[in-house]
RNA sequence: CGGGGUGUAGCGCAGUCUGGUAGCGCGCCAGCUUUGGGAGCUGGAUGUCGAAGGUUCGAAUCCUUUCGCCCCGACCA
């Protein structure tokens, strides 16, 4: 009854959000305040006529482009360059890696008709869920001595997979992605590639994102289906959720070997390469939300921040926009020749204060209000996003601050967010504690000690939806220490991550 | 694939039981007044009522078929 009474509830709230274009409060309803944020943030939207497909809109598109040319930078920097392979995939690719089609083969797009007939079986393409298999057959064919290697490829794409349940940027049946391919001629060699990667996302979510992370490895169960290992970077989300925002894998020899991609060794021996495959997706983007963001709606770091500052001139009479035009205008380009992502709002028709808050909804980290008033004292009000208050600013000394007020509010973000993880972070020891901490949908981060086995995992999955996030790598979790699995009460050497995730 | 719901203007919905001129709120457009935290008034535009067939003088409304979407299961990460 209680339930009933709270869905008509939110149901209601949630008409009220709708025809008012507000935010359902995180605190009421956390799934439809993510909703709420991406609408009011002008981030996206769901296709409706492909289902389980969304169309990014400018303002998300602008978010994603940034996160792109970051990443893109980092792994140039480390020696990768790009590349762009077909989106369709010979079915029979799919097949050749045992592990990889148990893994996909349940979320595959299969294209049967072309040019008008039906495709025989043989010549049936899928819609790339991943390209380790295509590339794999390229690399075959690149690849003949060890002086070709290592091979660092990336490319950045769309992939589909077939989803069940999908919400925007966390799931979708089409998103975009970009997947890194290397070959090695030493297992050595991969290993430290995937590393490497994996710590290029670890410092790009903390140091651009202000999303902290936890760097692990996957259990078995979670690895990428045809991976030895697979490594991970997770993060705390508000609701106490975890949410997987890169993976780095050791594919070992396995698709060496099913593609034949060998090389000629320095002692002319002939070997399967060792090949790693890593990747970050448009997921991002809604980690990025459900990190910074609050009731009044998005929140960016300067850093992804399409617009930096907003400048809203306040100018209604002639003689009003006469003084102050000229000293926006001035601000602007000062601002802008100091780096600045500067937007003036300059639009006719809307009043100050429901452009602050359609600025507000967009993430916009800094706004700046300028109108007579500020001009005959020499001072603007300026609100950061997280503020409380408006502070006034000389507007000579804006151009010189504005840079580094923005980084301050980059590193606020971070700490921020670190905090709110340490806050629901906890170790623990008893089954009845880990159930507590789980109960009535709540999550945190929880340490504790796990026998190792499958079948422990796949029972504390059953009975509290809870998964292991991964093994901690060295530094990232509490250190190694001897201790008894919070389910099976067995030996264990090393506590792991565990919560409930997207 | 099972159980339940739903489809009417860009969005959110009423109207369907009891057939009779297609409605409301928000948004949009125009004009005037407004403008330092979501403006007010006046006027205006917008619909194959999900689709197909049937009953009827007449169907958003009744009947049949069909399609889409949502929620809960199942499946998946």
């Amino acid at each position: 009854m209680l339930l009933l009474l709270d869905s008509l509830c939110s149901e209601s709230v949630r008409r009220k959000v709708m025809e008012t274009g507000k935010i359902t409060p995180q605190a009421e309803d956390f799934p439809s305040w993510y909703q709420d944020v991406v609408r009011e943030g002008d981030l996206a939207e769901v296709a409706k006529i492909v289902k389980g497909c969304m169309v990014i809109k400018p303002h998300g598109y602008a978010i994603w482009e940034k996160i792109q040319a970051d990443l893109d930078r980092r792994f140039k920097e480390t020696g990768h360059k790009n590349a762009y392979f077909p989106l369709l995939i010979p079915m029979s690719f799919i097949h050749k890696e045992a592990e990889h089609v148990e893994g996909f083969a349940p979320e595959i797009a299969v294209v049967t008709h072309a040019g008008g007939k039906e495709l025989p079986k043989d010549e049936q393409y899928c819609i790339r869920p991943t390209s380790e298999t295509i590339i794999g057959h390229f690399f075959s064919k690149w690849i003949d001595s060890y002086r070709d290697l290592p091979m660092l490829i990336n490319q950045w794409a769309n992939v589909m997979r077939w989803e069940m349940h999908t919400r925007m940027f966390l799931r979708t049946t089409e998103f975009l992605w970009q997947e890194g391919h290397t070959a090695h001629s030493s297992h050595e060699e991969a290993k430290e590639e995937v590393t490497r990667m994996l710590n290029v996302y670890g410092d790009f979510a903390e140091e651009v994102m202000a999303m902290p992370v936890i760097r692990g490895i996957k259990s078995d169960s979670e690895k990428f289906a045809g991976a030895l290992q697979t490594q991970c970077i997770e993060a705390m989300m508000r609701d106490g959720k975890a949410l997987q925002a890169g993976t780095s894998h050791d594919l070992g020899q396995n698709f060496g070997k099913a593609f034949d991609v060998k090389f000629q060794s320095e002692k002319g021996r002939e070997e399967y390469v060792w090949q790693t495959s890593w990747g970050v997706s448009t997921r991002l983007v809604g980690g990025l939300i459900m990190t910074h963001s609050d009731d009044s709606g998005l929140i960016l770091p300067p850093r992804l921040a399409p617009v930096q500052a907003v400048i809203v001139p306040i100018a209604r009479k002639p003689k009003e926009k006469e003084l102050v035009i000229p000293v926006v205008d001035k601000l602007a380009a000062d601002l802008k020749a100091a780096g600045v992502a500067v937007k003036v709002d300059d639009r006719e028709g809307k009043r100050p204060g429901e452009k602050y808050y359609e600025w507000e909804r967009k993430g916009v980290p800094l706004r700046i209000e300028l109108g007579p008033r500020d001009v005959t004292s020499g001072e603007a009000m300026t609100k950061l996003r997280v503020a409380d208050d408006k502070v006034k600013m000389k507007i000579d000394d804006l151009a010189a601050d504005v840079p580094g007020i923005l980084d301050t509010f980059q590193q606020t973000l971070l700490r921020r967010a670190l905090d709110f993880r340490k806050e629901n972070t906890v170790t623990v020891d008893s089954w009845s504690d880990f159930k507590d901490v789980f109960a009535d949908g709540a999550s945190k981060f929880v340490w504790c000690h796990w026998d190792g086995t499958k079948e422990t995992e796949a029972k504390i999955k059953e009975e509290t939806k809870v998964t292991i996030r991964c093994i901690p790598l060295p530094g990232q979790g509490p250190a190694p220490e001897d201790g008894k699995c919070i389910y099976s009460g067995n030996p264990s050497n090393q506590r792991v991550l565990m919560s409930k995730a997207y």
